[in-house]
DNA sequence: ACCTTTTATTTCACTGGTGAAATATGACTT
DNA sequence: AAGTCATATTTCACCAGTGAAATAAAAGGT
């Protein structure tokens, strides 16, 4: 049996013997919740093993797509670190090391001094591209088997989960 | 807007972005893929919350749940790096830190003695049993506004992505 | 001109996890 | 009995990320 599989099927039972001993446990949420996160892991493993090999990290990768995906190729590192999920420490090293290969340059903004501009490079984005295509086969081959109504669904699925954790978020650490 | 739905929004933009620029782009794949990452790790958060008062990290909690969880209440080091999936490395320092709490126990198996017996204490039930169910109004929470079927449906569709993901993993890194 | 605020950065000590190599132990094989 | 294998552990150096505090710089309000 496969890693994931197995990991999931003793799980299932943990959580059945758990839901009799401790039978006010939402058990199917509790499942649900197990199941996300192990999903989820095994899915950036999988997405990781094709960024290694350009010595990239999920964080470091992420940081340039965002970049390369805005209009303008830029942004700032308030707003990287906003959109990327990252603390301020951890985007000051993400850009240093992106910087340092020349995938992005980051210079002072015209308007607002203050600000500091992180803009992809020409380089950064014959980089991306060239990166890119290896990666889509992967990123079908796991949702092979899924109707477009499974992936209608589980978009709406995630997103709906998005929203309470939302509220959820706002009311105990707002 | 909240924290999450905002990095999703900018995220649905960049895609859309990005699949005019790169039209072989599964986009509505690599959407799910963001999607799923986003979401897990928010889930995560939100769980870590409430175990940070019990000076609990995620990996030891799991431990210890799986170790509740089975009807004997012990197991192997590689059975819980397994199940847990953590390096050995990582499980020792896991099971240094429950041991130096009381929670758990480490002794020689009987029958083979190169094994390490690893097993819940009584103090270890005690405690997983007052800290768990206020954990519980937290997990339904996620999930308020699923019907059944929703529920049946998401642990239908990640269940599924699991098997793709154990695929994958297997013919590319066996 | 002065004060406050925003923004970015750096530093430091820390947590959590990885990977590789070395060591120990004891079971299994022959 | 000797050799091989499996298991667990420790150690070491490392990567990734956090949180708090200190510093810098300049915008904006008064």
């Amino acid at each position: 049996m496969a890693r994931l599989t197995n990991c999931i099927t003793m799980m299932d039972e943990g959580i059945g013997r758990m839901s009799q001993i401790v039978p006010q446990m939402p058990a199917a949420e509790a499942r649900l919740c197990r199941l996300m996160l192990m999903v989820s892991t095994s899915l950036e493993e999988e997405l990781e093993f094709k960024l290694k090999p350009h010595k990239l990290n999920h964080s470091e990768f992420l940081t340039l797509m965002i970049l390369y995906s805005r209009p303008d190729g830029s942004s700032t590192p308030g707003e990287l670190c906003e959109f990327a999920t990252q603390g301020a420490t951890n985007m000051t090293r993400i850009a240093n090391a992106l910087v340092k290969r020349g995938l992005i340059t980051r210079g002072a903004s015209e308007e607002d001094r203050r600000r500091v501009l992180i803009r992809i490079t020409p380089a950064g984005r014959r980089f991306v591209l060239k990166m890119l295509p290896p990666m889509f086969p992967r990123v079908a081959t796991m949702f092979a088997g899924f109707s477009d109504n499974d992936k209608r669904n589980l978009s709406r699925l995630l997103r709906k989960l998005a929203h309470n954790l939302d509220q959820l978020s706002e009311t105990s650490h707002p």
